[in-house]
RNA sequence: UCCUCAGUAGCUCAACGGCAGAGCAUCCGGCUGUUAACCGGAGGGUUGUAGGUUCGAAUCCUACCUGAGGAGCCA
């Protein structure tokens, strides 16, 4: 009796009859000999069928095979250095083969194709190898994230989507009808986290956020996956030497457990390897400095006017992708002006104008990554700069009251799961980071 | 929102003012080691939409729609 295996599983059962359940994703006919690639969900397997060793209904039937007809295939694994799949190396000598269904004429073929059509087609194409090794990558992130996290002593607390105001710019906040009242879904858990890091020390809230940005770039979701930690008595310091560890964490543990979809996306992994502490730390005010010698030294006009900037400015994506080449690995840079920051973070001692804030810059031009700071603990300061900028404090009325009861100096951030996806696995666009991409002109399906 | 580019067969593209084409996919036939197999044959079109210029428009012009790349904004 056939045994059912895992494709993956494929070279520990050399010489075993065995049963694979999946679809053929792709099929070559060379008359009296036919080659099946079938995937089951965990790899995939070439099958080979000869005429003359089969029942001819059997042989006939896999003749007719269609790409992504779902199958039963039942046959002898055997080592062949010719066999392609994942992991290849392995095929299966059919003797039997059941269909499950016949699949219609399937749209997607293995060849290429525009992105308007494969995203129009996204049901069909996670079933891709490359989609499929994404994703499988995505997974591993999340759970390392939170494996991480909950080694550590952060404590997963959830914090709602459906909020009552706004989380930090109220024009990028997609609204709802709450039973008549106007609600926002939330575009960070972090005002949560800093009521509940007060409860239990050190906490992390991880779920999707949503921001209604007119933005149509490779790194922008409308809706995105966030991981925010918030600890109570951290410094900013201490903030870059946890995030250090947590993103290095991160990017070992994909090298460790995915090789094989690395490679499929044909990954340069040596620059995933540099990725240990310590990271580069630079200041705001150092960031500009280089970024204006960078500008003196190149002859491009066009180049010049891209990466010169003046104090104050945020950084565009040209300057963050010149300032990251500038190390082998992520960079932080820290003490961002005050007036290009949110409202909450902590202002420098004896230096208002810059806050106690970090990005970190992926390398290879991925840009921001993680975004965080020092919160403001002193409850006049935070009145102060609320009033500042002119949002309504009844709204914040509960967080402002958070540094009435025993405020604490505390920090946080937020990572953004398809970025570092994008990063770690190397893609040029984040809309294959996610398995259905919320984008400015993309719902469906 | 701005700038640039593109919409032609199911898919990827060619034809750039004068007969609407190819490869892949599909269907039929051939092939016992293919790696997006190959060889032969068949079917498949309101050239994004609307208007204009012209003897004649896929091709030139205008508007709109859709998408892509970049910018801004951000994770």
């Amino acid at each position: 009796m056939a045994t059912l295996i895992q494709i993956a599983d494929i070279a520990q059962h050399a010489g075993q009859e065995v049963m694979v359940r999946g679809w053929v994703y792709n099929r070559t006919d060379k008359g009296r000999l036919q080659f099946l690639l079938v995937r089951d969900g965990t790899g995939i397997a070439q099958c080979v069928a000869f005429k003359k060793e089969l029942d001819p209904g059997v042989f006939e039937t896999i003749t007719n095979l269609t790409q992504e007809s779902s199958v039963i295939v039942t046959g002898t694994v055997r080592a062949d250095e010719r066999a392609p799949g994942t992991p290849g190396g392995f095929e299966i000598g059919i003797t039997h083969l059941d269909v499950i269904q016949l699949a219609d004429e399937y749209p997607i073929q293995p060849k290429e194709h525009g992105v308007e059509f494969l995203m129009d087609h996204r049901h069909l194409w996670v079933r891709s190898l490359r989609q499929w090794a994404i994703l499988r990558i995505r997974a591993t992130i999340i759970r390392s994230i939170r494996n991480w996290l909950d080694e550590h002593g952060y404590l997963l607390v959830d914090t709602p989507i459906l909020t009552p105001a706004a989380g930090e710019n109220t024009t990028t906040l997609f609204e709802i009808d709450y039973f008549g009242e106007p609600a926002y879904l939330a575009q960070t858990g972090q005002l949560y986290n800093e009521a509940n890091m007060a409860s239990f020390g050190k906490v992390y809230c991880f779920g999707p956020t949503f921001r209604a940005e007119k933005s149509k770039t490779r790194r922008h979701l409308m809706e995105f996956w966030m991981v925010e930690p918030e600890m109570a008595f951290f410094s900013l310091e201490d903030l870059m030497a946890m995030e250090e560890e947590f993103v290095s964490a991160i990017v070992q543990d994909v090298l460790a457990k995915h090789r094989a979809e690395l490679e499929i996306l044909e990954r340069d992994t040596a620059r995933l390897e540099a990725v240990r502490p310590p990271f580069a730390r630079i200041s705001y005010d150092e960031a500009v400095e280089r970024l204006n010698r960078l500008a003196g030294e190149t002859d491009d006009p066009e180049r010049k006017a891209e990466l010169a900037i003046t104090w104050g400015d945020d950084f565009g994506s040209p300057h963050e992708t010149a300032l990251a080449e500038m190390f082998d690995r992520p960079v932080f840079v820290y003490h961002y002006p005050t007036a290009a920051k949110a409202f909450y973070m902590q202002p420098v001692e004896g230096r208002p104008e810059v806050c106690r804030s970090v990005d970190l810059l992926a390398p290879e031009g991925y840009g921001e990554i993680t975004g965080g700071s020092e919160r403001i603990w002193d409850a006049d300061l935070l009145k102060q700069r609320i009033d500042e900028i002119g949002i309504n404090p009844d709204n914040y009325a509960w967080y402002l009251s958070l540094r009435r009861y025993g405020s604490v100096p505390h920090a946080g951030f937020g990572l953004g799961v398809e970025r570092t996806v994008a990063w770690i696995c190397g893609l040029p666009h984040i809309r294959e980071t996610i398995p259905y991409a919320r984008m400015l002109n993309r719902l469906y399906p």
